[in-house]
DNA sequence: TGACTTTATATTGCATGCAATTTTGGATTT
DNA sequence: AAATCCAAAATTGCATGCAATATAAAGTCA
């Protein structure tokens, strides 16, 4: 893991520890020192304290005053909170994008659908594809999202399914389900296309509560 | 404007700046100068840039690289997105809250109206009333939604609500508006004592319509 | 032995100094 | 006179050192 980009070092300070918490190199609950990071990533601490502040206000940490930051663990109670929101945000994301959405916007959610199906059929001989279609899917989402037009729901949206790691989860998806979440997308899809608000909101809230089902009953 | 408890430096020097742009002693798209800020209140530039950090995060300010921060200038555009939000998530948590409140935090409410409708009678004499029933009308929200009990969606919309600006001028307001408001208030009250979610949350929405149309067409 | 105090260590919180970047004012050129 | 360039000032970004606080461990007393 090293730091990858030109830009602040607290930027790039801040993608790796998000990045390790994310492949599971730090656990839930686990303590994350300054000093150590500083002393790793071979820069000060300044930068470190700086990037652990604004990872916890993403909601990746948890700050105990006078302690240091911790890895916010995930409990099912954190689950359902995150779909509850997102039950009736992306349906209204959606529902807003529908009426304002471009063409360029609407060719790249076609072809994120397109390599999600085609990824999907190679699922049951290559697993690894998952995560490709994970982050598809996260993709997919977030410019759907962001078509809204509402910078403040796109925020909130983004901080909530970022660090819910559920969606970087399709591990609990049979090939059945998966297909089906393909089918849902394409049809979110057709429903933007026609600038139908209901329908979109409806598809959305059924495509939400599916993978609900999934993931809180597992 | 000085510091006032004995917590963390960070957070008084965050308490102070919110406060000077909520007084309006920092103007829109002022900058806000790290060593201004640190030699006006006798520390050093680290809390203050720590400060500042969280204020962003927050909605009170934006960051440039290598600019620094300045007071975000809040347009129509930005009024209506916090409406939008509000108008699904209010009605969301109230309509949590109609299952699980307790009685302490209902007798509360119940205070806090009663205070808000004696107020209200009051502002014809004394207009300086207004920012006590905006302050009884912020705590009132807050608790409804706190008692949501998704602990999420309590921060998403403390964040909202309090950055806004809105739900603190009820300049708007004349006596009608004013009693109007409150009865929705005792109303939104009935409805989750009732238990009635499907009730408190239309009551919700058109509290929040209501309040919509003051506020935008003003 | 068990509870309480004390001391040592680890860690965050804050201050200060220097480096890097941006802005600004004036000098220079066309 | 307008535009360009350059240098000085202002400001943020980062590093380092010290102080304050919390944790852990050792020691003391009943």
């Amino acid at each position: 893991m090293t730091i990858s980009e030109s830009k602040t070092t607290v930027a790039s300070v801040s993608e790796v520890i998000r990045q390790k918490i994310q492949g599971g190199c730090y656990k839930p609950h686990e303590f994350i020192r300054e000093a150590s990071v500083a002393q790793e990533l071979a820069v000060s601490r300044t930068p470190v304290r700086e990037a652990l502040r604004a990872l916890v206000s993403e909601g990746w940490l948890e700050a105990i005053p006078n302690r240091g930051c911790r890895v916010a663990a995930w409990t099912q109670q954190d689950a359902r909170e995150v779909f509850d929101i997102r039950l009736v945000l992306e349906p209204m994301a959606v529902g807003l994008a529908c009426h304002r959405i471009d063409a360029d916007t609407l060719n790249r959610l076609d072809s994120l659908c397109r390599s999600m199906e085609v990824l999907t059929e190679k699922v049951e001989t290559r697993p690894e594809v998952r995560n490709q279609i994970a982050a598809l899917n996260l993709e997919f989402h977030q410019a759907m999202v962001n078509a809204s037009g509402n910078s403040r729901l796109i925020g909130v949206l983004e901080s909530l399914v970022r660090s819910s790691l559920i969606s970087r989860n399709f591990a609990n998806y049979d090939i059945g389900h998966l297909r089906r979440s393909m089918r849902h997308h394409a049809e979110i899809l057709q429903a933007v296309r026609a600038g139908n608000q209901e329908w979109v909101e409806n598809i959305m809230r059924a495509h939400l509560l599916a993978a609900r089902t999934l993931h809180m009953d597992a």
